[in-house]
RNA sequence: UGACCCAUGGUGUAACGGUAGCACUGCAGAUUUUGGUUCUGCCUGUCAAGGUUCGAAUCCUUGUGGGUCAACCA
């Protein structure tokens, strides 16, 4: 193992317990199966870590495989975006990027095997009969009449669907097994159906197309794979998984499955994530609010925090929902020892300091006070700034630490201010602060003596740019929106998960930063540089706001 | 009412027959020129009932609760 770690998965147990054993002489091969027909979102990051990861740690390699069996769904658009994501992930297949459909041919010859051993038989039901031949899962199936054609007949109307001579759905090839099994997955499941589909790598040379059964773990045994690892909802393959290995005779692959990861006011869906983004309910699959991971990282998650979050959520086969607040620490953790801390005001109220009278001068300030290395900056100071409006109060409650009539507070990296004046419109709403500051009271060479609690940010206002920024809130407002009865998804939408707010003011040096920086603006949050940035005007993602103990405890 | 799987604080996850631990959350405090960070302390848990055993979260039985399965999707 790379890391001494304290305790091992179930999974990792196997695979310890199998290296023990000398299984597979001590290898350890795992992959990454992806079909390519919708974007990577949180929950295959979870897979995506545990099978680089556990290879990995115990030596062994990983293969990328795109699991594409069903053209009419699949496209090449996926495949790139599905490389792209991993390797941003930080994961490396090497040369090992599969497709099942170059199998295609070997599956073929796998079917003919199984039809000339009896056991697999080509119906022309229609999929109805089909079905209600299947029985329930709580009453047998029943036999199709085309069960006991003869291995010539079948040979020879497997080849002819092959060579496109009959219609789609007219027929398909079933495993011959159990009408009767308590499982439903061995009442002769179909394992090729007649597609006329243009398939994104084959193009047109197929027209039939192997099922899922009949493919994955088929592409497993010839990349022999030795732990295939997937999620709790193919527990029901895998006595077809095992079934098809052993009268295939081929690699024993060993399927292992685990609880997919579920996240609180989130969905992790490839099918509903695909409808939001038809819907118009957000911008695209790479909008911040999306947990794919493209969304994730035009928010400003980083790869380092989704990998700690996959490895801290932990690998086991009971249902879960992780709490997305877990994430959002994560991406906390991270970003606190890389960012620098600069100022923005995001709902400025002028402050007039009135016995200023140098012009400006410039404050030095350190950019990461968790990191020395990042070095110092220097912060254009005038008598003239913007501070944010949640910083000042007329009438504050008791500790209010921030600024109020005649009270004082001290600027982040340069002096004291006393708010003498409050300056309001007609309707009342403050929009200015005239302050005198104490010119003895600079930061780093304080001699006044002055003792204040708060600290609060600002920007010279003379120099500030102005910036867009936009707030994220969560995507739905029930902590388990897909898991109604009654009630869809959609009905659970948070109509304000996104702010944005036109008009901020931040201080210059941010506009050295380039798309997908992340910074944090000092006591209000990390935030990202978003792609729609212009040289004119930058746009900020919020990645996620501080830890707020002072909005909480005002909560109660 | 068939088969398979699961059950440990609010949420996750450990403990492999021998002191129920860790993380997140929550609460309290210390430090702090970010009400951030950091540090300290605290709260809360083995689904139930039987059985095996000197000893059970762990093994057995029976319940209870939850999940998955009836696409020519993966």
């Amino acid at each position: 193992m790379s890391d001494k770690k304290e305790s091992l998965n179930f999974i990792e147990q196997i695979i310890a317990e199998d290296i023990e054993n000398g299984k597979h002489s001590g290898r350890v091969h795992t992959r990454f199966p992806p079909e390519p027909n919708g974007y990577l979102h949180i929950g295959h990051a979870k897979s995506i870590c545990l099978n680089f990861g556990v290879a990995e740690d115990f030596n062994g390699l990983t293969n990328l495989r795109f699991d594409d069996t069903n053209p009419v769904t699949e496209s090449t658009e996926y495949v790139d975006s599905i490389k792209e994501d991993v390797k941003w992930l930080g994961f490396d297949w090497g040369d090992r990027e599969y497709y099942s459909s170059d199998y295609f041919d070997k599956f073929y010859e796998y079917a003919i095997k199984l039809i000339k051993d009896g056991l697999a038989y080509v119906d022309d039901s229609t999929s109805e009969e089909i079905a209600s031949m299947k029985g329930t899962p709580t009453k047998p199936g029943a036999d199709s009449p085309y069960r006991n054609r003869s291995v010539e007949e079948n040979l020879s109307l497997f080849e002819g669907m092959k060579a496109g001579q009959y219609e789609e759905g007219s027929k398909v090839l079933r495993a011959k097994i159990d009408m009767s099994s308590p499982n439903m997955l061995m009442r002769d499941p179909v394992i090729y159906r007649i597609k006329f589909a243009h398939h994104h790598r084959t193009g047109d040379k197929w027209c039939i197309y192997p099922m899922y059964d009949f493919a994955h773990g088929q592409s497993d045994s010839i990349e022999e794979i030795t732990h295939s690892l997937c999620t709790l909802e193919f527990e029901n393959h895998r006595p077809l998984y095992n079934w098809f290995i052993e009268k295939l005779e081929i690699f024993p692959s060993r399927q292992i499955e685990f609880a997919r990861l579920n996240l609180s006011y989130t969905i992790v869906s490839k099918r509903k994530l695909l409808q939001l983004v038809n819907e118009g309910i957000v911008s695209g699959w790479d909008d911040p609010r999306m947990p794919t991971i493209r969304g994730m990282r035009r928010r400003g998650y980083t790869p380092k925090s989704i990998r700690n979050f996959a490895e801290r959520v932990g690998i086991a086969k009971r249902d879960n929902i992780i709490d997305v607040g877990l994430l959002e620490f994560m991406v906390r953790e991270d970003l606190n020892k890389v960012t620098n801390r600069m100022m923005a005001v995001l709902d400025p109220i002028k402050v007039v300091i009135t016995n200023y009278d140098k012009g400006e001068e410039f404050m030095e300030s350190v950019n990461n006070p968790e990191d020395e290395s990042a070095g110092v900056r220097q912060i254009p100071f005038s008598g003239e700034l913007y501070i944010d409006s949640d910083d000042f109060m007329e009438e504050p409650p008791k500790k209010y630490f921030r600024l109020k009539p005649g009270g004082m507070v001290r600027l982040k990296n340069a002096y004291i201010i006393q708010c003498e004046d409050v300056i309001k419109d007609s309707e009342g709403k403050v929009t200015q602060l005239n302050c005198v500051y104490f010119p003895d009271s600079k930061s780093g060479e304080d001699t006044s003596g002055l003792k204040v609690k708060g600290t609060i940010h600002w920007v010279s206002a003379n120099h500030a740019k102005e910036a867009e920024a936009r707030i994220y809130d969560r995507l739905f407002m029930d902590e388990s929106p897909d898991t109604h009865k009654e009630k869809s998804f959609l009905d659970f939408v948070n109509p304000n998960s996104l702010q944005i707010i036109n008009k901020i003011f931040v201080e210059p040096a941010l506009y050295n930063y380039s798309v997908g920086d992340s910074v944090q603006f000092l006591r209000k949050g990390y935030f990202c540089v978003d792609k729609d940035s212009t040289k004119d005007k930058m746009v900020f993602n919020q990645t996620v706001g501080l830890r707020d103990s002072w909005a909480k405890m005002n909560k109660n």
